[in-house]
Parts: C-alpha cells; sequence; structure tokens
DNA sequence: ATATTGTATCGTAATATAGCGATATTACAT
DNA sequence: ATGTAATATCGCTATATTACGATACAATAT
C-alpha cells in the first residue's frame, strides 16, 4: 500500500535504514560537506553555497538534526550549525559495522 | 518542484546519496543481511524470509542491482543472488572516505 | 503439448519526499 | 515602538517510493 513496513524488520535494519535517509539526498551530503567546512554555519550561508532556498535548506537541516547528526547554537538572531562529532563517530561505526559484518559471513562460504 | 536537484550539485554529493539510497529502506537492509547469509538465495527464499511479497521482493532486488551491488544467476528457471564483494569493498571505502573527510575537516578547526 | 515453478513486469493506490513562496517568529538595532 | 535580519513553519504542487495483485515469461518436468 505505499507505507514501508518497518514493523517487520529488525531494529538493526530500520536504525541503519534511517541512519542512510539522512545520506540519500545530495543537497544534505553537500550541507554536511560544507558544514565540516566551515565549522558553525548560517542557514543562509548553506543555503547560497548549495544554491537551495532558504525553506528547502532549513528543512534539510531539520532532517538532519533530528538524526542527532547537527548541533546548533544561536548567537543573537543567528543559527550557527555544526556537526555532532560523537554522533558522526557513533554512524560511521554503525555503517562499518555492517559492512564488515556482511563481508565475514560472505568469506565463510 | 519535489524533484531533487542533482544538477546543481557535485559527482560526489549525487554518487554518495545514490548509494545511500540502496541502504536507506530496511527491507532492502534485512535482503543484503540475508543474501550474506545464504550466498545464492532465490527471490522466493528471501522473500519468504523478510515477509513481503514475491513481486516487492524482486523490485527491491532489481534497485539493489542497477546499483551493482548484486551478482545473479540462473541455474534453470531459478535465479540465484550473492552479492558482489568487489563493489561491497568499493561502497564501504565511499563511505569510509566521506565520514574520514569530514572528520578531519572537523579537527583542523 | 501441457503443467508447473520461479521471476519479472504492469497497473494501481497510498504515502513520502523535495522544492518553493508566503508568512510567522525571534532578536537585535535604531 | 519600529525596522531589519535570520530562521522556521505553513500550504501547496510535483515527483518518487513502497507495496501488492494480476499477469506475462521462461525453463524444466511430465
Amino acid at each position: 500500500m505505499g507505507v514501508t513496513k518497518r514493523h517487520i524488520h529488525s531494529m538493526r535494519a530500520n536504525q541503519i535504514a534511517d541512519l542512510a535517509k539522512i545520506l540519500s539526498n545530495p543537497a544534505r551530503v553537500a550541507i554536511i560537506e560544507y558544514i565540516g567546512d566551515c565549522d558553525g554555519c548560517l542557514c543562509q550561508d548553506i543555503s547560497e553555497k548549495i544554491r537551495l532556498s532558504q525553506p528547502t535548506t532549513s528543512q534539510h537541516l531539520q532532517v538532519i538534526k533530528r538524526a542527532g547528526v547537527l548541533k546548533s547554537q544561536f548567537k543573537g538572531k543567528a543559527q550557527y550549525y555544526s556537526i555532532d562529532a560523537r554522533k558522526w563517530e557513533q554512524l560511521q561505526g554503525l555503517f562499518y559495522d555492517f559492512f564488515e559484518h556482511t563481508k565475514s559471513k560472505m568469506s565463510e562460504k
């Protein structure tokens, strides 16, 4: 019926899918790349850099933030975004484990 | 307008997004996990295992295959799917580089 | 030739996603 | 108090994705 059937899959499969979803849009990849560069970026600057409107950029930022990968801090009226290094490390570990686990199962055969 | 604007982003950002898309659905993650286990699986078996219909499973298999991550081989009427180890390694490398690159930029600041 | 079996494809419906303009909200400045 | 600037949210449209039943296709078996 067009809705992803989350409940039939394992927690792990859902978790990996949720995190992969963050990177499944090139605008979000570009945002993460840019924030890595400037460390403490404004939405407006990001918006200009990646050439998407401010509302669209803001929405992508929310998606990444909801997943815990972004930190943000108000300084006056401006909001400075940066990557949460701990979460980033954690995310990397999750993918790494998945890749390695799959490989180890292959080589057993 | 609801269409991802691929052309405004870098090749690299698009490439990462395309590959992340493979893992952005728990059914596909589950399929990859299962194929890793059995090495040479039938669509039907996978379908039963992940509890999605045969057509749905077949579609997901095509998505993963189109990205080059699956190999398949007919033996009579049956089609045996397995993971392309080289491509898997390559995929892992791409994600690894992205994570590391982002981290290195963060630590410079 | 016909039946059976395993896959793929078609058609369709429902939900999700991506994008933007308009508007609201918030904080600082004057 | 009013204006300005940065961000977030609302409302909308168009496209993409997910899922399934029905059906077509291909290879073996009878």
